[in-house]
DNA sequence: TTATTATTAGTAATAATTACTAATAAGGAA
DNA sequence: TTCCTTATTAGTAATTATTACTAATAATAA
């Protein structure tokens, strides 16, 4: 589980570092996708951020997105589905992933994987994780 | 390096199977596919069986990658990139991807990962891949 | 060879994301 | 506090990737 509150600390500090503004929208944006372990898309944050200002628009979650992602706060899970699917934990975990419905559920990790050692052959590596791609039981029957 | 022959011989055994036509098309797609290990995505591949075959579409290019990818011959990289890549290597390796140009580079492996243990609680497992996200030796100056 | 019907070419439509612009408001300076 | 600068936003238009539609074509089996 996140803590809502050191993660909008975070974003507190990451803001002031990067010179840009702390507004509402990235505090409730931020908010939304770190009290969830459901991994949402643009369109379902939108919909949720929007019951409590309503006049925030599509664009600016999107926008928003992407500076959470720009900062480190939040980072996309990697699939091949249509929609992008967002995360706020950063500890060690990786996803299983329903091929039929989309759902996205947290394997939680002992520590981060070791990229194999050939990966350093093709560039700087950032980011090691893992995927398992499945039917989830709700699809499977 | 994958072997065209065999992997036609794999698409006449499993279109016929499925009961599915085995057209130029089909066959010109997978050999695209095969041939490269660049991973390229559909529009790419639709520009490259167009010197062979100009009047193919775009839309039978979309439909046969995904008619390739059900009869198992080919599978979409993950990425959270725009455009989807493909893959018609089936041995057992995963992926450097750069975050800023897109392009994949296969890293080999003895042998396909094990899915954690915890995986099997969300559903019926598929398949397991690794992603290693970085900033490939172009990009970086 | 012929008949059946899966498949295709060409194009229109959709879905997800990004770009644009005038208005707004965050945060530093006075 | 108040004012200024300019990053950010709302609203909407545009773009990009992908999918759907339809009449014409061609792969296979009889």
């Amino acid at each position: 589980m996140i803590n809502i509150e050191s993660k909008i600390e975070a974003l507190k500090q990451k803001c002031a570092e990067a010179n840009m503004r702390l507004t509402p929208q990235r505090i409730e944006v931020l908010k939304m996708i770190a009290s969830t372990d459901t991994h949402p898309d643009a369109e379902t944050v939108y919909e949720s951020v929007k019951e409590v200002m309503p006049f925030i628009s599509l664009d600016t979650v999107y926008r928003t997105l992407a500076s959470l992602e720009d900062l480190g706060l939040i980072f996309k899970v990697d699939n091949e589905l249509p929609k992008s699917r967002y995360d706020a934990d950063l500890s060690p975990h990786c996803h299983f992933i329903c091929v039929k419905c989309g759902a996205v559920y947290d394997i939680f990790m002992d520590s981060h994987i070791e990229p194999p050692k050939e990966s350093f052959k093709y560039g700087e590596v950032l980011q090691t994780n893992l995927q398992v791609k499945g039917i989830c039981h709700k699809c499977k029957g």
